[in-house]
DNA sequence: CTGAAAGCGCTTACAG
DNA sequence: CTGAAAGCGCTTACAG
């Protein structure tokens, strides 16, 4: 019965002398490349595994001055996106051998403390993939020496590395496709204003419609905020002039802003309205939503982003990147299909105009 | 330009000189509780913040033998209830100043390999909160003297921490509710048929049906995905004998099955089919599923786990602890009502029959 | 309250 | 290929 006590665990030393042979050697066993004896190793093995030694990752932190730790500031995960994004990471990190330590669920522009604590476990990487938190903090991290990237966002000094998708682009093709449809009024359903994705796709969306001579347009906030969507929604909707197609920032959003047009004001779907959003993620695909949305291909983009991050670690240089994905508009049944221009790709359908 | 250079990062050595005291001056600041004349502190403080100093926690954690990091486990994230989890986690943790190490992404039942890495970090505790999670690395875990609490989930044999709810008596209060409702035909859409939850909640139903003499009940498997829920759910349409009542094991198995009764079956809920779910979550809530369903309390459930894990690394003692805590089945429009035992809560909607 | 010193469990030149 | 030794950046008895 050693229930209930710590067990201290067994060190290299332990193993050393258990093998009859140095320290060090125990040491090489466990680094790869290390030049030891296969004689050597496999006493060392055989001893390790009697006594069930591993090694302390933290003590060799110390030494070798990595951590293989990620963090990962996300600062809210309902937004399927990003859990979904997590998932990816997750799978990622641990392909590279690296461990993701995330921070999560402070709802607040606060970032300083998690700032310190990201310093104090030396992290040798940091992936910033919330829309609220301040740009500061990325640049304090980067001035540190400690590769950061940002995920789907970006800022205005491109100081720090960045992964996106065409967002710009992304929001002129909804416009493209909802002018296609033969809407006549259009409206707006913003994010978070001040975020980089927010301000691209709606200039994208302002450009697009303004290439068609529309300049007016509709325009709420709902902050990616699934409340504050409903509540945009609601005065969207109340409007004398309710616009026939609406882009709403994502589909967080869209999802909200679908459920207050059919239960709230009893609009038909795409018949009164069309709808369309970005992200192309979870309930977008789901029957009761069917949204047609920008995707944003999340595997690659997290590809990227760990690859940046691998580079700066093992170059030991700094210097921002900034990759940018393609996303593509995939078509199914919330907004009024264009006569053409709908294309079939990997058994989706995607609008692709002929002319871009 | 030092940009590219990772910087070496200060010591509180460097710091010490820099302040004219001993390096044990300096750490002493840092520690909380360490006796130190507040006016060395300030001293040291000054010096610290000129040179950008943040103790090391790798190295702290060397020699306390602490390393304020608690491992999660988290095999997918694509049921929503447990984003919420997470969240809610990464706040209670970070209140007790703990971090959280996150390992989801992989998909397997092969978890050897994560325990190996949780062992190397000497993680101070784990909360394994997946259901696809082998029974083995969670004692293999305790027994390595690692405070370890499963998540919504529980052993056979209960030598490991658990927090869950009751689910035999959600099981048994939705049979009631049902029956209550005055269906006649029942059915049940499982979710892992090893899991404790399924387990729990199917035998729960069983036994309650069984009170009022009903012992046929059509039950197909959906393993707590959603394809696989969608499968389960054409299965349990196509019967001729397709039941009135549908206890689906989760939310997340229920808004699927909900889509392939409406969208591929163009069966009405609730005229043609009630259904029932369980965990109250994301969806559930929103217009378009409405679902009655078992509720999780996401938010006590968290504070049980981090309460059990911070007793047992202050304490020292390792003893397994059982948290259950009680849900309520919250009424909406997925299922009919029944005539009586409806209360208005907290300003929802709950089912209470009178003899419980 | 303060400082000198030992030591946490490793990695890695260095010499053989 | 191998071992003795230094040292990573801290905490914490110990003595004053």
């Amino acid at each position: 019965m050693d229930g209930g006590v710590k067990k201290a665990g067994v060190t290299s030393s332990q193993v050393a002398e258990h093998a009859g042979v140095s320290q060090s050697a125990v040491s090489r066993t466990f680094t790869p490349g290390a030049s030891i004896s296969s004689k050597t190793r496999q006493k060392v093995l055989a001893s390790a595994k009697v006594l069930g030694y591993r090694p302390n990752a933290i003590a060799r932190s110390l030494i070798t001055n990595r951590s293989r730790i990620i963090a990962v500031v996300m600062a809210y995960l309902e937004n399927l996106f990003y859990p979904d994004v997590l998932e990816e990471l997750g799978r990622a990190l641990a392909a590279e051998n690296y461990h993701l330590l995330l921070f999560t669920g402070f709802m607040d522009r606060d970032s300083d403390p998690v700032f310190d604590q990201l310093m104090q476990y030396r992290v040798d990487g940091i992936i910033l993939a919330s829309t609220s938190l301040s740009s500061e903090l990325s640049e304090e991290c980067a001035s540190a020496g400690i590769p950061v990237v940002l995920f789907n966002r970006t800022t205005e000094r491109d100081a720090v590395s960045s992964v996106t998708t065409r967002n710009r682009e992304g929001g002129k093709r909804i416009a493209e496709f909802l002018v296609a449809g033969g809407h006549k009024s259009f409206g707006y359903i913003a994010g978070l204003e001040n975020s980089s994705t927010n301000r691209d796709r709606h200039q994208g969306y302002v450009e697009g419609l303004a290439g068609h001579g529309i300049t007016e347009i509709a325009y709420e906030v709902g902050n990616y905020s699934r409340p504050e969507a409903e509540a945009a929604a609601r005065m969207m909707f109340s409007r004398p002039d309710r616009p026939e197609a609406l882009f709403v920032a994502n589909d967080h959003m869209a999802v909200a802003v679908m459920d207050v047009a059919r239960y709230e004001f009893g609009l038909k779907i795409p018949e009164d309205i069309s709808i369309v959003g970005y992200d192309d993620v979870g309930p977008a695909v789901w029957r009761s939503y069917g949204i047609t949305s920008m995707s944003q291909p999340v595997k690659r983009m997290v590809e990227s982003t760990v690859d940046i991050l691998m580079d700066q670690i093992t170059s030991g240089e700094i210097e921002a990147e900034h990759r940018i994905h393609n996303g593509e508009l995939v078509v199914r049944s919330s907004a009024r299909h264009p006569e053409t221009g709908i294309v079939e790709a990997d058994g989706r359908k995607i609008f692709r105009p002929k002319d871009v």
